[in-house]
DNA sequence: TTAAATTATTGTCCAAATTACAATAATTAA
DNA sequence: TTAATTATTGTAATTTGGACAATAATTTAA
């Protein structure tokens, strides 16, 4: 049996790949980048790019995010890493997937070198990917789903001040099912919301109070160790 | 700003750390190896290995349960990638994490060139452990336990034939708390389970009946869409 | 051989959560 | 002012969950 040397080993580059997902018009949806060049040229991809030497792998996320949406102090979420030795069609290319989850009208995408074309994408609607791509993004999504029954999450993705049927929608969208709108108050009784005076503008029919999600009481209840949150 | 040539991200390793977990007498453990040479000598430490260059992640992780155990045809899970820029003194090195649920009874701990020192410690009792270890343990800890609470994969912890006691005490050390028993019974009503003639032996108590997991009609249950585990 | 001790197994009752469905309230638009 | 639409709240039946008790089966020691 041959023996390898250590260096051997170092060979191969790490990357990240940032899924961001964000909420609009009822539907949860990926920003994807177009490839401009090969391989996979034309494709749409899930953004990403290689690790530094001396990065940290969630830092190396926080900058792709950045450098996209030019948003800081996202919180990152590992998913899963993907190592097939031929994934990457010009070398050995493990990478570490990443999600953030955005309020979309928070920010303008930017254009960046890497990144000419840049769009918001249904997960209801997934076109062919590069590399991998496919299996990464819905590996993900099954992961923000997960998220999404055991961490209030939601709220990063909906408007600060929301209506109760908003948030409901959210999740007949990710769970791909309806639920009756009075048994979802009750089962939300728990989640520490504000009620504000506010309400829905520009709806054709009896505007909905907003909410927004109260944080410091969520976290208290959490510490206290009496609350855990369940969807 | 200087510009990184795409060589230069060609200098760090791969390695996957695999968590080996089993039970016995009551407690969940995991298979450590002493380290036999620095750095971090005489330290305990979750047995791992570089990545070969043309190794898939999962096919390395498999490497080292088989070198350890013996054992093959085990489902690894993937938990967590661990990869602070100086997680290890000798050069920057991505660690991947697996886990593994073995029955104890299945094998006998195969010493290697890389493990004079082979032990199982609960996680009740963990020592200081080699590098980011501890994290890297209790991180994977805590996926264990939410796999626990969605996947029949408590089965591949337990004997082939164990009681409903056995089952119940399994839980009660993950989860750190007693249940009822009447109660637990009736919560895994829908768990398809064989139950046999064959009883407990050499007790000095009234025998409790042996069952095993139902895989066949578990599996069946699940595509057709009736049943999920929960707990 | 028998009774005490121990644990397995099953049952009951009450409270809490879930489900299906209905009723009422508040707006808009005509 | 009224019809249409959606928000919000309520009720009753059913299911689940938790506390606790009762009974059954087996071993061990007298």
């Amino acid at each position: 049996m041959y023996r390898i040397e250590f260096n051997d080993f170092f060979t191969s580059a790490f990357s990240v790949d940032c899924i961001i997902f964000g909420y609009s018009q009822g539907e949860i949806k990926a920003l994807l980048i177009k490839r401009a060049m090969e391989p996979f040229e034309n494709l749409w991809a899930i953004p990403g790019d290689l690790i530094y030497p001396d990065e940290d792998l969630e830092e190396a996320a926080e900058r792709v995010l950045f450098e996209l949406t030019g948003l800081k102090q996202i919180a990152m979420h590992q998913s899963q890493t993907f190592g097939k030795p031929n994934r990457h069609p010009q070398g050995r290319v493990i990478t570490v997937s990443y999600f953030a989850l955005i309020r979309i009208d928070d920010f303008e995408v930017k254009a960046s070198s890497w990144a000419g074309d840049v769009q918001w994408v249904s997960l209801k609607n997934m076109p062919e990917l590069a590399f991998d791509h496919n299996h990464i993004l819905s590996s993900t999504y099954d992961m923000l789903k997960l998220k999404l029954q055991n961490e209030p999450v939601c709220f990063d993705l909906l408007p600060e001040r929301f209506t109760l049927n908003e948030l409901q929608q959210l999740y007949e969208f990710a769970f791909d099912q309806a639920f009756d709108k009075a048994n979802f108050r009750k089962k939300i009784k728990y989640i520490p919301l504000i009620a504000h005076d506010e309400k829905q503008k520009n709806v054709k029919h009896r505007p909905a109070k907003l909410f927004s999600f109260d944080q410091k009481t969520y976290v208290d209840a959490v510490t206290s160790n009496h609350y855990t949150f369940k969807m």
